[in-house]
DNA sequence: ACCTGAACACCGTTCAAGT
DNA sequence: ACCTGAACACCGTTCAAGT
């Protein structure tokens, strides 16, 4: 059905694949696979194009999104898109924006701190976790785009969280200074975690995948400690290390509330 | 002479500044400042190619760098780069190996793990640290790059200091499970802290310099926790936070390599 | 041996023109 | 009101040609 709505699928504005170019992961020219059902009448508008583009991202990466392709996967030219996106760099925050809201319809995380700020913080950061495994291709542009503000740190880039955070935080018994403390304390912890856990799903866990692998085995015996753990550094356990270290931070952060302080001193129990 | 060759230029190989590219920031056009000294008969080489590109990214920002820009920068034209360097991708990496490598060099780290593990990762954190802060357009690039293997992990992205790492750990009591544990979490919380700190000196302090400010201080009305807290919030303590972080990274680490198992636990004293 | 000119297939973006 | 065609000033990259 509906074949004959879409101009371009089969026929004329086609890509011209080009499987030389250095670009093209696969070489495999971009046509969407049928992409959502209405592709045709609605009026273009600027969530179906953010939407879009994060999808396009999800699939063909980062450096595969130009204006021109981005319009191709809408069935529009891409000079159409400048009528809702003042640019491609705007766009690109549009698509951090958007991927960062996202989180916040997950009814999971909304109840705010209903149960007690541990209770919270361990439901953001499973949300954002949640997102950032969903998009892996779009964190690194949560992680690095310059934000709008310097108080507002990646990944809780929007004002909304900064003040969602903050006041969970002070309710819970935090004063202003802890709870600005533990804001900033937790940012890092899930930018650092996260970027790595993703940035890892990206390495197909063989290093290339050209050939038979030739150069990185050669060098390697001048590492004997990397070789002799490479199993060991191998395995995936970036789950566990997440609910590891996100325990210790609550940690951390129960221990500021109840002294007052900023999160350090790992033992002063006297 | 030559002004016949070329139409679209004024004087010969000059860059048409087009204040009105919404790409070049202060829309100067690219004219370094008189250069090193040895600008003209070096036949051109890939150490002194990568040398120029961390210059310029860290004098134009990254965004700037192209392969024509750089080749100008170093009074050669863009195709005679190609001889040294494949690509642009691998002039990146080569860039982001360069820099990290610059950390090997530094007398205050490359004394290994002579006076205890501590004192190591000490060195090795403040070491990071400082090339973060010396590249800050450079260390988004060293943060997001796919890494050669999985279990290279950024910022600490070589074999070498994966190496260095793992049998300075070893050899001062942490298990092979411990030291590669260590890694990992050291990894995690340079990553985080470094990529946050380095973003936001990117920020002018007050959002956008241009006209009045005016979007920002209409919504903001919307936020009132942060609109209290945004002194508190506005403070750099980026230095404090780090030293923090990192002793109390440590003091996890003491407790693994006593207890043998994976840092967790905030409190297991009994 | 090392660099350049000219060319190719793309980019982002503008703007007058079409419907 | 919404989209397109054609154009402009760039890109990365290749390759035959210059010195």
């Amino acid at each position: 059905m509906a074949t004959a709505a879409d101009p371009d699928a089969s026929g004329d504005g086609a890509d011209e694949p080009d499987p030389d170019s250095p670009e093209g992961r696969g070489g495999a020219a971009f046509v969407l696979p049928a992409g959502p059902p209405d592709t045709g009448r609605t009026p273009l508008d600027r969530r179906r194009i953010l939407g879009a583009a994060i999808r396009f991202i999800d699939t063909h990466g980062l450096s595969a999104l130009t204006m021109r392709r981005l319009g191709a996967s809408l069935g529009v030219e891409a000079m159409a898109l400048y009528r809702y996106v003042p640019g491609r760099d705007q766009l690109l925050d549009g698509v951090v924006e958007t991927v960062i809201d996202e989180l916040y319809g997950d009814p999971d995380v909304h109840l705010e701190a209903a149960h007690g700020w541990q209770d919270y913080l361990q439901r953001l950061a499973h949300g954002v976790r949640r997102i950032a495994l969903a998009h892996p291709e779009v964190f690194p542009l949560v992680a690095t785009r310059p934000p709008a503000a310097p108080w507002v740190r990646p990944p809780l880039r929007s004002l909304r969280w900064v003040e969602s955070f903050l006041t969970a935080m002070t309710s819970c018994g935090f004063s202003e200074d802890s709870a600005v403390a533990a804001y900033r304390a937790y940012s890092s912890f899930l930018l650092g975690h996260l970027l790595l856990e993703v940035s890892q799903k990206g390495v197909p866990i063989n290093a290339q995948d050209a050939g038979e692998s030739p150069a990185p085995t050669a060098d390697l015996s001048e590492y004997p400690t990397v070789v002799r753990l490479q199993e060991l550094l191998s395995m995936d356990e970036s789950a566990e290390e997440f609910e590891e270290a996100l325990e210790n931070l609550l940690g951390r952060l129960e221990h500021v509330r109840r002294e007052g302080r900023s999160p350090a001193e790992p033992e002063s129990f006297t």
